[in-house]
DNA sequence: TCAGGAAACAATCAAGCGTTCTTTTTTATT
DNA sequence: AATAAAAAAGAACGCTTGATTGTTTCCTGA
């Protein structure tokens, strides 16, 4: 047999990255063979090549997409939105929310970079990197303004992302607590500790004032 | 040639751990290969086998050796003190300053879980809910004495250790902050994080008038 | 001093890897 | 109905991998 019936180009290329994607997230890039993808696929790993160039550029495909995917939608999220306040929490509510729904993506754009070679890795980085900055933005806006008062933004930003991507290493749905549950609970964590103990400063209260 | 010269098993032994934790590091547990492993040592491949039985056996001495010194570590340093506040910001220093110190081990303790087999992952996982419990006992002793405010101890425990894991995803040596300014800045947002933005409770205020 | 154990080499194995190439079958176009 | 293009099979490739074995050399303690 060859072409097996009913078989389509476009539909086995998605089949193939949901594969991928799964199959990395389950054992990581370099633990899962192409045999082992290509089975899962219903296909010969030699068909494979049809749909990629080779295994890196497969990962890099699926990073790619991930990192540009979240970028995009974090700022259609995001725009409109002035108050750093409001920009903080629809920040953690978006990322929170995305990292639930997408918690294979996400942990492989996290996990593999270092299986990226240079070039795709500086891509990813570069990516990544603006999406790093919508929060670091608005928390300097934020201290700026005085309704945060946060020593090192860069290193805010940071611990803020890290706490928050830090949910999907142990989410799983249908769990005791939901999705909104788990996003106020987590956005409480990340406006106290940008706000401090006594809650707006004097210098908030001005910019209250004014407003 | 056979036996080199001036060889000691320990200190090979040795040679060959440290040699693993920088290559696991740096490429991976997959991506690892044992003759690499054993150039790095100087070794031919098939040496490495009077050390360990197999790859999978030398993953698992290096994971579990490391949680369980960091568990020995954290206990001792929290030993003698009571007080959840004074708990906590032990906890957060002591979490922060292991992890710049041995980021390699951490890294891996992390992200290669998941090449154990069923039964070292489970012995690992075990000794992490240790480690992990001696944060959260403390947010629940800390929330009864009403110090802190926190809906789900269990959730802040997993965001605190994530946020605070995550210093080793960016901290160089050398940097622009020194450790212990790392250490103020992170344990800063903790504290703000779980005390709540009107800082202490009504109910701490009387705690704290008992006492 | 000289045996016995420790340490390492050297060669080898089967299995699996990513990849390429050719062939065959199905689908779409005219 | 004829033909071209698309989709996949299947065989083969050179290599590397983790693992094993037998042998040689060095070290050390009685």
């Amino acid at each position: 047999m060859a072409r097996t019936i009913g078989s389509n180009g476009a539909r086995t290329a998605e089949a193939i990255r949901q594969a991928g994607v799964t199959l990395i997230y389950r054992h990581g890039y370099e633990a899962m063979s192409l045999r082992q993808l290509a089975a899962e696929v219903g296909l010969q790993s030699g068909s494979l090549y049809k749909y990629f160039d080779n295994k890196q550029s497969l990962l890099f495909d699926i990073v790619r997409e991930h990192m540009a995917d979240l970028l995009a939608k974090a700022e259609a999220d995001l725009a409109g939105i002035d108050d750093p306040m409001a920009r903080l929490k629809a920040f953690s509510a978006f990322h929170l929310r995305y990292h639930m729904q997408r918690m294979a993506h996400v942990f492989i754009a996290n996990m593999e970079i270092r299986s990226l070679d240079d070039d795709h890795r500086a891509m990813v980085v570069g990516l990544r990197r603006r999406y790093e900055n919508l929060l670091e933005d608005t928390l300097r806006a934020g201290a700026q303004a005085g309704v945060f008062r946060i020593a090192e933004p860069k290193v805010a930003t940071y611990a803020i992302i890290s706490m928050l991507t830090g949910i999907c290493m142990w989410y799983r749905p249908g769990g005791r607590l939901s999705q909104d549950q788990l996003v106020d609970i987590y956005t409480g964590l990340v406006v106290d500790g940008v706000t401090g103990p006594q809650g707006l400063t004097a210098a908030a209260e001005r910019h209250r004032a004014l407003a």
